[in-house]
RNA sequence: GGGCCCGUAGCUCAGUCAGGCUAGAGCAUCGGACUUUUAAUCCGAGGGUCGCGGGUUCAAUUCCCGUCGGGCCCGCCA
C-alpha cells in the first residue's frame, strides 16, 4: 500500500537499500560501502561488460544518494591467460596462448601490453559515460600482496575448497589440484601448471607445467617442475575462490555478475562464508546481452559489438540507458536499435524537464532513470531535441558542401531550430552520429530510374529552364508545370526526380534543393538519367 | 544433467524497485484535412482470449505452481 519513493524510484535505489540492511544486520561498518566490477583484459571488451560496469556504478552512485560513502572497484584481470587469439588479431599471437594477458606485447603498440591495451578500451568507455572507479590491475594486487592472507587462507583449506566445489557444480579437478595457477617460470605460461603442494612455512606452491586443455584444444605445457612464490605475484588464485579472496581482501559489499558465472559465484560465496568466515556481498545477477540473432555477443565469436561501435552513431547516455534501463531480461541487441535509444533519451529529458506530462508514478521513474543516464549530473536545461531519422535524412539529403548551412535552414524552418538560432554543441554531436550512421549503413544507391517517354519529356523541359533559372520558386513552379504539360502527375513525378536525383521516393523541396546542391550538378545527373535510356 | 530469459495489436516492444480505474507506445494499415507536393504534419479509425491451465487476492499482464513453444547460460577456462 505504501507508495514511499525509494531514492529515485528506480531498481537502484532499491538494491541499495537492499544491500544497506543487509550490512546492518550483518553489523558491519558502512563507512565506505564498496561495489565491484570484473575488467576483462584478454579480448576486446563487449557491450556487456560495460553493462557490469553500469549496473554496478548505478548501485554506487544509489549508495551515495542515500547519504552513504561508495566507490566502484574495477578489478582488471590483467593475470588471466590468453585463452584464444580473438578475431582480427594477427595469429602471430598464437605463441602467446597461456600466458598471462600481461606479459603479452601489445599487439597495436601502444601500451605497455596486451592485457592493458584491451583494459584500457573499456575504461576509455567508462570514462565517456562518466562512470568513475577505483583501478585496482590484479598483477599489482598480487605482486603487493594483497590478496595473501586469503591465499594462504584458502590454499590450507583447499581440500575443503575442493568439496564446495564437488558440491556445487560436480567438478571433482579441485579435491586433487590447489585452487591456484602459478606462472611457469620456465616458459611463461599460466593455466598450463598444476599446483600440487603448498608449504606453509616459505609461501611456496609446487606446481608441474603439464599443459591443460580448453575448449577442446590443447596449450601445452612445457613440462618443467618448480615453486612458485604466493607473496610476489607468481600465480594467481583460479576464479573458483578468487572472487572470494577479493571479496575479502577488498571489503566488497555489493557485485553484479553475469549469469555465465553464476556457478562461480555460487562457489565464492560459500568459500567465501565458509573458509574465509566473511559474508559475501549483495548480488544481483543479469542475463547476457545477445545479438538479434540470440546468440551471445561475446569477443570469440566475431561478432564485437564494442561500446566504441556505439559510440559511433550514439552518446555514452544513450548507451546508459540501454543498461540501465532493465535489469532483468535477456537483451537482444543490434546497431539498428540506437536510434531508437537516441530518441527515447530525449523522450525521458522530456519528462524530467516538465516538457512532456505522465502520469506521477511514471513520471517519478523515468526522471531517475534519466539522473542514472547522467551519472546524476543532469544538464541544466534541455538539448535540442531533433528525431534520429529526421537528422539522417537530412545529412543524406545535404549537398556535401554545405551541409550546415542546409541543416540549419532546414531545422530552422521544421521549427526545431528558432530562426537565427545555430546549431549548438549538443546538435553538432547528433550531426555526426547521423552523418556516421548514414555513411555506414544508407549509402545512396545509385538505382538507374528507366523514364516514360512522358517523364523524358518533362525532364527535358526541366533541364532547359534550369539553364536560366536561379529562384527557388521559379525552380519549383518549373517542376510542376513540366509535369502537368506532359500530362504526368505532379505527385508521381517528383517521386521520379526523387529518385533520380538521391535515390529515394521522396526528399525535400526540391526547388531550394536543387540551386543548393549546385544547378549545373542537377542538370548533370538529369542528363545522365535521360541518355541512360 | 543443472539453471535462466522470453511469449502482450500485423511488426518491434513498454507495462517487473512497488498487483489497482476502460492494457499502452512507435511503426504499419485504413479514412479525412492541408490541395505548389518537402522527412510531411494534423485529426480520426480499426486491431489484443496479455502462450495455456490452475492457485493466492477484494483485485493478477504483474505474485506462486504446473505446462507448451522459442532461445540462452553453465557442466574445461574465465
Amino acid at each position: 500500500m505504501s507508495e514511499k519513493t525509494i531514492g529515485h524510484g528506480t531498481w537502484y535505489d532499491k538494491m541499495a537499500q537492499k544491500v544497506i540492511s543487509r550490512e546492518r544486520k550483518l553489523g558491519q561498518s558502512l563507512d565506505l560501502v564498496k561495489t565491484e566490477m570484473g575488467l576483462g583484459a584478454s579480448g576486446f571488451p563487449h557491450i556487456g561488460s560495460l553493462g557490469d560496469a553500469a549496473r554496478s556504478y548505478a548501485v554506487t552512485l544509489a549508495l551515495k544518494e542515500m547519504g552513504f560513502n561508495s566507490e566502484l572497484v574495477a578489478f582488471c584481470d590483467d593475470t588471466d591467460g590468453l585463452r584464444k587469439v580473438p578475431v582480427g588479431l594477427p595469429a602471430s599471437l598464437k605463441k602467446y596462448l597461456g600466458f598471462p594477458v600481461s606479459s603479452i606485447p601489445d599487439p597495436f603498440g601502444c601500451h605497455e601490453s596486451y592485457g592493458k591495451h584491451m583494459s584500457s578500451l573499456l575504461l576509455d568507455a567508462l570514462d565517456k559515460c562518466g562512470i568513475q572507479y577505483h583501478y585496482l590491475s590484479a598483477k599489482e594486487v598480487y605482486e603487493k600482496g594483497l590478496l595473501l592472507d586469503q591465499i594462504r587462507t584458502i590454499l590450507l583449506n583447499a581440500k575443503k575448497v575442493g568439496e564446495i566445489v564437488k558440491e556445487e557444480v560436480g567438478q571433482d579437478r579441485y579435491t586433487e589440484v590447489l585452487p591456484f595457477f602459478p606462472v611457469c617460470s620456465k616458459c611463461g605460461r599460466i593455466y598450463t601448471t598444476k599446483a600440487y603442494k603448498f608449504e606453509p612455512e616459505t609461501d611456496k606452491v609446487l606446481y608441474k607445467c603439464e599443459g591443460l586443455e580448453i575448449r577442446g584444444k590443447l596449450i601445452a605445457g612445457c613440462g618443467h617442475e618448480g615453486e612458485a612464490d604466493i607473496a610476489k605475484g607468481e600465480g594467481k588464485l583460479t576464479w573458483k575462490s578468487e572472487f572470494a579472496a577479493r571479496w575479502k581482501a577488498l571489503d566488497i559489499r555489493f557485485e553484479a555478475y553475469g549469469k555465465d558465472i553464476a556457478d562461480s559465484v555460487k562457489i565464492n560465496d560459500r568459500i567465501c562464508r565458509e573458509v574465509l568466515c566473511f559474508e559475501p556481498p549483495s548480488h544481483a545477477k543479469y542475463e547476457m546481452f545477445l545479438d538479434k540473432g540470440g546468440k551471445k555477443i561475446s569477443k570469440s565469436a566475431g561478432n564485437v559489438f564494442t561500446p566504441q561501435v556505439w559510440f559511433r552513431y550514439g552518446s555514452p547516455q544513450s548507451l546508459l540507458l540501454l543498461m540501465l534501463k532493465r535489469f532483468v531480461g535477456t537483451r537482444t541487441l543490434d546497431v539498428s536499435d540506437i536510434p531508437s535509444y537516441m530518441n527515447e533519451l530525449d523522450e525521458l529529458e522530456d519528462v524530467y524537464f516538465g516538457k512532456k506530462q505522465v502520469g506521477a508514478k511514471e513520471a517519478v521513474k523515468l526522471r531517475g532513470l534519466y539522473e542514472y543516464c547522467w551519472v546524476m549530473k543532469t544538464p541544466a536545461k534541455p538539448s535540442i531535441h531533433v528525431p534520429y531519422n529526421l537528422l539522417a535524412f537530412l545529412v543524406k539529403m545535404a549537398p556535401q558542401e554545405c551541409l550546415n548551412a542546409f541543416l540549419t535552414e532546414k531545422l530552422q524552418s521544421y521549427r526545431y531550430l528558432q530562426k537565427n538560432q545555430q546549431v549548438d554543441a549538443d546538435l553538432a554531436k547528433r550531426v555526426e552520429y547521423a552523418l556516421n550512421w548514414v555513411q555506414d549503413f544508407e549509402e545512396i544507391k545509385e538505382t538507374p530510374v528507366s523514364l516514360t517517354e512522358a517523364e523524358e519529356a518533362a525532364v527535358t523541359n526541366i533541364v532547359t529552364v534550369l539553364e536560366a533559372a536561379d529562384e527557388p520558386d521559379e525552380i519549383q513552379n518549373a517542376i510542376f508545370n513540366a509535369a502537368k504539360t506532359n500530362g504526368l502527375k505532379p505527385g508521381a513525378f517528383f517521386k521520379t526526380l526523387y529518385l533520380i536525383l538521391m535515390g529515394a521516393p521522396q526528399g525535400p523541396r526540391l526547388g531550394p534543393y536543387i540551386l543548393a546542391m549546385g544547378k549545373q550538378n542537377v542538370i548533370a545527373a538529369l542528363r545522365r538519367a535521360l541518355s541512360k535510356k
